[in-house]
DNA sequence: CCGCATCCCACTGGATACTG
DNA sequence: CAGTATCCAGTGGGATGCGG
């Protein structure tokens, strides 16, 4: 019933991906490379832990990103852009312009 | 408390005012041109009517897009994309472009 | 250190009916 | 035609605690 959706439009198709209150959010932060679990988490404080592996799985499941698990003691978990998360970058890129200027736009209005 | 992010990230902020379910669906919708609120519906008929009133109300909220009412009978209410909308177009170019190398990469996967 | 399981709440957004 | 009003369900995401 939503396939029609998603063949249609591209639009909706992003949307239903990037959409949560994490997805770009995430993205945004592996685009300066390689991050491990923890340093993620450090980079957004506001979500917790479960939130952000639930986020992450997603986005893997979606082939947005990479999860790199090395068999050691601690464990260590590092995340990267795959190619359809790198793909993006141009969007992210946009979106910053946007949200910066927003934020100047409405400096006096707010 | 959530002042820091939208200070600090303007990703935050993109994904705060673009979230939803249907924003992008509707600006992309109007990047067309202008529309009445019945074309608007009849592009998106998995939207209600009371869904997608309340969603352009809170895009004019935030000054993306504009509202014109003509007082006549039948009444005519026209969406246009406004000025912050506007800057909006290269966001959902690049989105598009995305959406569509996304569903051929993901022809053969899913 | 990284993550899963579970529980739970708030809020988004949908259904439906009515109106100038 | 373009809304409002009301009510309600689903789910996204948070809190907490455990586990390898």
């Amino acid at each position: 019933m939503n396939k029609i959706d998603l063949d249609d439009c591209p639009i909706a198709l992003a949307q239903k991906i990037l959409g949560g209150k994490w997805a770009l959010r995430i993205l945004y932060n592996l685009s300066t490379g390689i991050l491990r679990f923890g340093e993620l988490n450090r980079q957004m404080p506001e979500l917790t832990q479960a939130t952000l592996t639930k986020e992450l799985r997603r986005l893997e499941s979606f082939q947005l990103i990479n999860r790199k698990v090395y068999p050691e003691v601690p464990p260590r978990v590092e995340y990267s852009l795959a190619e359809m998360g790198l793909k993006l970058l141009p969007v992210l890129r946009e979106l910053e312009i946007w949200g910066d200027e927003y934020k100047k736009n409405t400096l006096n209005n707010n």
